[in-house]
DNA sequence: TGGTGACGTGTCAGTTTTTACATGTCAATT
DNA sequence: AATTGACATGTAAAAACTGACACGTCACCA
């Protein structure tokens, strides 16, 4: 009861009263598109684990429900509780290093291959990060519908740094692994 | 039989047998703490996931096992059948955007406190990324037990350069924030 | 009127992952 | 001789997560 654990598998909750707190109250189905979209770099949930949690969650307490509508939507607000509860795991709670990236494995492997498939390989991903560059960038420069005033642009700028990086590092490992094997891109 | 599904889940197996390719054979063991250190950034695993896995893989002829010592030590080598799906994954499979990184999470999250409280723990989360870097810069230096020479060391430039950008990030976030509230740190 | 697509919530089976339990060897220290 | 800590493997229950199924509304267009 009173002592909390906050070790691990509370991501969810988090997620869900922290989208609460910055978009203001939604729908399960609206955050499921948050999801998809703003917090999509740092975590992810399908509406099959939101829906079921969000019920849980004002069983509680830690959101208010309000029916809504005629199609059954349902409107939930974050509460004290719920409050209290971000706020504590975010002073409180142990920094876990914890991450899951199946990207960064492929990265990881990818030098596994023959130098020259390793590279072509690399320069691919290298564009996909562009293209996903360009897509947070078009975000940034639209920054709409944040509630608190300039409050998702820094999750934002973090998101992007973390692609750039990214595409950087497969562009530059493409050009040393070409480099080291002898085989110089064609055109350049 | 035929048809292969990359979809979702192998991430296990892939990495299994990604470490099994740059370190050589190994004991679950082994690989079990190869998760804790080279890959980490990437994926993980504990050795009640790694243990059954590998035992899996053996019957399905992707590695193969030498009961060996005293201790009840296996030792896993990849198969040749292995290695074609390792690199059937890097070639083919459909790169995946999906992250999940509690760190993130609470980056994202930390600016929802008072900008004081927030500013102090965005600090506080560059201090420990400033560590790791350290630990991770220091593995570098050390560079030893890579079978592939020079294998590893882009990955861990991958993790170096990934650390940076988020500690930076929180530093310079912490000072916009401060400024922003027109609160300045003490010293400075 | 019928179709499509976004809106909206839910369940269930199966897979992946964690936590805890369980067992035993070997080398070095006390 | 006993303890400690690294070595070494496993199992089982529970939690987290995915993918598919399932149901129903509303607005728009043809």
């Amino acid at each position: 009861m009173s002592i909390l654990k906050y070790d691990e598998g509370m991501s969810l909750r988090i997620a869900l009263l922290g989208l609460l707190t910055t978009s203001g109250p939604s729908s399960g189905y609206d955050l499921a598109k948050r999801f998809e979209s703003s917090i999509n770099h740092a975590w992810q949930a399908r509406h099959s684990q939101i829906y079921p949690e969000l019920n849980k969650m004002a069983a509680d307490g830690l959101v208010t429900v309000e029916e809504e509508g005629p199609r059954g939507r349902k409107t939930y607000t974050i509460a004290a509780e719920g409050r209290r509860e971000l706020r504590e795991w975010l002073l409180e709670g142990t920094p876990s290093r914890s991450i899951r990236s199946e990207g960064a494995l492929r990265a990881f492997l990818l030098p596994t291959l023959e130098p020259h498939e390793a590279a072509a390989r690399l320069r691919a991903e290298a564009e996909v990060y562009t293209a996903r560059l360009a897509e947070l960038e078009a975000l940034k420069a639209a920054k709409a519908s944040w509630k608190r005033p300039g409050f998702g642009e820094h999750a934002l700028e973090l998101g992007i740094r973390q692609t750039r990086v990214v595409r950087d590092w497969a562009e530059e490992t493409a050009a040393e692994i070409e480099r080291a094997a002898g085989d110089p891109p064609g055109g350049e």
